[in-house]
Order: structure tokens, then sequence, then C-alpha cells
DNA sequence: TCAACAAAAGCAATCGATTGCCTAAAATAA
DNA sequence: TTATTTTAGGCAATCGATTGCTTTTGTTGA
């Protein structure tokens, strides 16, 4: 019985000791080895005022006592703590999986971690995001806005708090931050204009939400590129938030019923978009690229794989990534680079494929 | 010329101040009240002690003040941060993009914040970013292996840290951790099953890194399945680590030369292995589904789109995400679960499509 | 052998929030 | 009115690493 009682009693201890295991820290090296926890610090991080025996006994023992420093510690003490924090709508769309890879890449070789949230397309939830991070005190935040965007204040907040302030692709264009953007409007008018070249005179525009910079700037490449080009702008033939696979079809299906319908589609929002253009025109026995020409945008995995394979613009996301992390890096001390409005613009690239080859 | 100097101290200062703004703490919070700390943290948190009166003052006080938490203080102190790890081999694919969104749905629920890390597929960088973790005193790791993955001492260390350990799709079968698997084997089998139920009788496979559970658990569904229905193994029609696009061409391509090249391909991989065959197929103008099957794994978005459209097979990741992350929460305070190797298992679903209805 | 100096190690404050314990004040009961 | 109990608020230690300053030890040169 009393066996039963103490097996008992060891069970909980253990259970305890595997809940909270006491972390080794620079305490207990000290005292192991009867030194100051100074010393031990100082080994540890290389610093000087500390013999080469010591210290080497002291990385011993450390390694020995499998010892971790405590970040969350050291960071309070030197108020700079490692971490990065991203904003993006969703982690699992290409574009901002890919950026995100990018800005790892260049975070992870300087020793940097990321913090990544998601805003989910709400304008609430992004606020809720920034505060996270600012309670974190994060070295700086990245991010690229929710659809659902509406004033800044929160933006400015992270300014406030003196946090470095990254927006790139989707922009609160009136704050003074550092930007990395895409050139939508060249891109869109790039795309518009060689489909006029190929012969295509009613081009459609499938458009997203007008409160995002990035889908303005693209329906102003392509008015950019009617206007140069001399055709009229045919308000029936502008749709509105078609950013999705179905919202692209819908929209194509009221297109193709039109008594002039269009003889080309320029889907801006997206490839799915495009891909939902395509799926309808193909079940209406349209012929693509003859009787209409589509094209999409983002450059999405499976534009190759579609037929006819669909003509898209290329993003450069990864290297748009890895742009955005250097640009943090790059100055990261300078206080006055911040707010001298620094925007980097990446040329997005025209993939022409069979879609638009008339 | 004192006063361009003046200016110039100004400057500087404007410059540091911009850089390191002094935040706003509870002390200064407590001594513009004339009140201690201690009554403004409690005030903060909801604890007891403080009168409605002072209370309400306090919160204002802190509004106007533009005061924010520093979590990593008040990390320091509890001992709890609420931040959950995770690491992955690449951010970018759709299964772990998926699987992150997941889980982050769940931790946002709760509060918490995801840090991630990638591992690109390599072994030493996982061993990092297991260091980076655990110095960061995050709450769970939560992990699916690399395909360099070789031993397990960095995960084992993970738990000596006291720190609860999720794996997930890949992972290390011998170590003793909570883990939320696909049942890879059942879901090959009934894939299997359903091509020989077709009328295939050759069936080639496709295999990955045997040193990953999961393909290692593909391959036995395939071979059960044989075994079951009484075909043959036959040696020649395993191809080893076809694992991408271009390697599951290479494979296919030196299936489709031999004597007896078989009637159908199981890309256990990817459905980028399936898309690779998919494409030497019709390039050697061989039918696909009437001369040759075709299975993918994975579900992605193009397998629609490809023509004829691809079999597969669906992980269900988002769930998965989910899953893992619930997985934490049930059983966040129970030493004992850990130990208890608890294992969830989410059965996929096999999607027919036309390239193996013959 | 001793002064002068350098190197090594110790001391103690600090970062900012939390929390157990204690005291003062207010509210209630006797 | 006094005794007793709540309630509000203050005090100080704590989490673990870092770092300026001081003290001790060791080394070099005279």
């Amino acid at each position: 019985m009393h066996i039963y009682i103490l097996l008992c009693l060891f069970e909980i201890s253990t259970i305890y000791t595997m809940k909270q295991p006491k972390r080794v820290t620079i305490y207990d090296i000290a005292k192991k080895l009867n030194l100051n926890p100074s010393s031990v610090s100082r080994a540890l991080n290389n610093g000087g005022n500390v013999s080469i025996a010591t210290k080497e006994l002291i990385l011993k023992t450390a390694e020995e006592m499998n010892y971790k420093v405590n970040s969350v510690a050291a960071n309070l003490r030197t108020g700079n703590n490692q971490t990065i924090g991203v904003i993006v709508p969703h982690i699992n769309q290409n574009f901002f999986a890919n950026v995100i890879a990018g800005i790892e890449e260049v975070t992870y070789q300087k020793g940097y971690s990321l913090v990544i949230c998601q805003s989910n397309e709400s304008a609430e939830r992004e606020i809720k995001c920034v505060d996270t991070l600012t309670n974190q005190h994060v070295s700086c935040i990245i991010i690229s806005v929710s659809a659902d965007f509406k004033d800044s204040s929160h933006l400015e907040n992270i300014q406030k708090q003196g946090i470095p302030l990254i927006q790139f692709d989707r922009v609160a264009d009136e704050l003074d931050t550092m930007k990395v953007l895409n050139d939508n409007e060249s891109a869109a008018m790039e795309a518009v204009s060689h489909m006029i070249a190929k012969g295509y005179k009613r081009i459609a525009l499938l458009e997203g939400p007008q409160n995002l910079n990035i889908f303005r700037q693209r329906k102003a490449g392509y008015l950019r590129a009617l206007k140069k080009h001399n055709l009229p702008v045919i308000p029936e033939l502008i749709m509105e938030n078609a950013w999705t696979k179905e919202l692209g079809a819908t929209a194509t299906r009221k297109l193709l019923k039109l008594a002039q319908p269009p003889d080309a589609i320029f889907a801006s929002t997206s490839d799915f978009a495009a891909l939902g253009a395509l799926e309808v025109a193909t079940g209406m026995n349209i012929q693509v690229p003859q009787q209409l020409g589509i094209c999409g945008y983002s450059n999405e995995s499976f534009g190759t794989i579609a037929n006819p394979s669909i003509t898209t613009i290329d993003q450069h996301s990864i290297l748009m990534g890895k742009t955005i992390a250097q640009l943090y890096f790059n100055e990261p001390d300078s206080g006055i680079s911040i707010s001298k409005n620094q925007i980097v613009s990446i040329r997005p690239e025209l993939i022409i494929r069979d879609s638009t080859l008339k």
C-alpha cells in the first residue's frame, strides 16, 4: 500500500517535471563553475574580458548541460528582437507564399525569424495582426493590405511606435513608408497593347476592387493602352469585381451575351478569373484565341497546362520578397531613410502564350 | 553659424528620436497618475484589487498615451509566450501553405502567433530552425521534416527542453511525439485498386525518397494492392526518386521504352510527377487513359485543368492544419499526453478523374 | 622586489511586466 | 463608537541575459 502511494507521488512528480522542466540558465552554468553569470554571458557572446581557458570551459559546460539561450530575456535587455512580422491576406495564395519564401530566404541568412499573420482580407483582423506584432516589438513589419482595407490609422500607429514599415503590392498610397511595388500600370498597358497588336479590337476588362491600388493601376494601364491606340472605351465591357474563377466566369457569361460581345478579355485580377473565362468560352464553343483572346495576371502554375495555354503577367514574386527584405537590411539603422518615402518598383513580365495568339 | 549648429543638433536628435522613440510603459502611466505600476498592470489585465474608478482612469490614460504592452517583458515574467513555431520544407508549396493556413486559423482564434521557418529540404538548416525556435521558448513546435532528414536528435532535444512537439505528414516514426498523419498506405492502396478495377494490369510506381515515411507508406499501399489482386510485382516498373515534374517525365520516358511498358502509372510522389508523365505520354502520342492510365497525389489545383484531368488523392491539407493546432490546444497543459504517443490519422480522399477512366 | 599596468572576473543595475505579500483605507458589523 | 472584514493600492522580488563599472588577479618592466 505504501509502495503504491509512493509510486503515485513519483508519477505525479515525473509529470510535473515533464511539464515544466527547469531550463538551464547562465546562472546554472555560473554556479557549477563557481563563476559569475556575467562571465558566462561574455563567454557565450564572444565578448572580451574572459580568458581563453575559462571561455572554453564555459562553452564546453554549456554544451554538456544542454544550455540554450533564452532569447526572450536577451531581447528584453537589448531591446532588439531579431524578428520580422509579415501580414498578408492569405498565406496559401501563390503570390503571397512566394513573396514570403523570398523574404525568408534573406532574413534567414541574417539570423532573423519571421512571424506570419494572415488578415483573411478583413480590415478588422488586419488591425489585430498589427497589434500582435507591435506588442512583440518586432524589428520591422511587412504588409500587403486586405481587400477590405479602409483607413490606414493602424499603419500610422506602427510608425508612431518607431517600427520600420514596408508595404508591398497592395499598399496605402498616401502613407509615407518604404514600398515595394509591381509596375502594374505598365504591365497592364503592355498586355493590352499586345492584344491590340494581335488584332483584337473590343477588349473587355475584368477588374478588381477599386479600393486596392493594384486594381486601379491595372485599370489605368488598360485605359491608357486603349487611348494610345485610339480605341474607344466601352463601359459595358468593363466588369466590376471579377476576381475569382467563379466571378470571372459569371462576368464572361454576361459579356458574351451582349449584342456586341468583346473579341478579347483582359482578366486583370488573376489567372483564376482568366481560367473562368476560358472555361465559359470553351463551354459555349467559342474558339480561343481565334474568336476570343484571353489574358490573365499572376502567372499561376496552371497557365501552361490550360488549353490553350494562358497569356499572363509574371510578378517575380520571389524576387519581390527578396527585395523587400534587402530593403530593410540595407537601411536598418538610418532613421531618416524611413521617412524618405523609398519606393522600389519591380517590372513585371508579360508572358505571351497561346490564348492571345490569334 | 551658431544657429546652423543648433539646427544640426536638432536634426540629429530628431533622427535619434525616430529611431528609438521611447515607448510608453506601465511606469509612465503609473507616474502620470501617481499610482503604482502594479495597479496599472492589474487594471490592464483585469486582475482584481483595483477599484472600478481607477481602472477606468488607467485604461483611458493608457489609450491616450498610446500604450502597447511589451509582450517580450510579459513573456519573460510569465514564462509563457503565446507563440507556436512551424518548420516546413517549403512555405510556398501548396500542401504546406494550406496546412499552415489551417494552423493559423485556429491559433489566431486563441490569440497565438506563428513563427514560420523553412528548412529548404536541408537537415542542417532544419537543425538551425529548431535552435531558433527553442531559443525563443515557443509554446510548441510543429514540424514536417526535410527530405534530407537523417537523425532525430534535434527533435529529441525539443522534448528535452520541455517544448511540446507535433510532427505531421513527414515524421520520424521512431520518436514518441504527437503526430498528425495522412493514411498514405490506405490511400495508395485505394488508388491502385481503383486502377486495377478499371482493367490496368501493368501498373508502374513513381516513388519518392524512401527515407521519408510518407513515400515508404505509399509504396507499401501500392504493393499491398497488387498482392490483394494477385498481380505480380515487377521491379522494372518501380522507379526511384521521381518526385518532381522533370524527374517524373524522365522516369516515364524510361518506362515507355521498356520492351513491356506499363499500362498505367501511379505517381505516388505528387501531381507534378503525374503531369510530367502525362506530357511525355501525350508527346509520344500515347492515349491517356486508353493506352496509359495516370494517377497523381496531392490534388494540386491544375489537376482539373490538365487534359485529361488527373485522378489524384486529396490530403485535406487545411483540415490537417486545423487538426494539428487543435491537438495542441486540447491538451496544452497535460504533461502526460505528450508521452502518450498520440497519433491522429486523417483519411485522404481518392478523386477519380479522366486520366484513369479507361 | 615592487610599482604600473593589463587582463580577468565580480557586482549590481537594467529591460518591462507580473505577482505574492503587506499595509492603509474604507465599508460593514457589533 | 469600536472591532472586524473587505477592498484598494503599494512594495519588492522575479523572469534571464546584458553591460558599465569596480575590484581582484596576474604579468611585465624597472
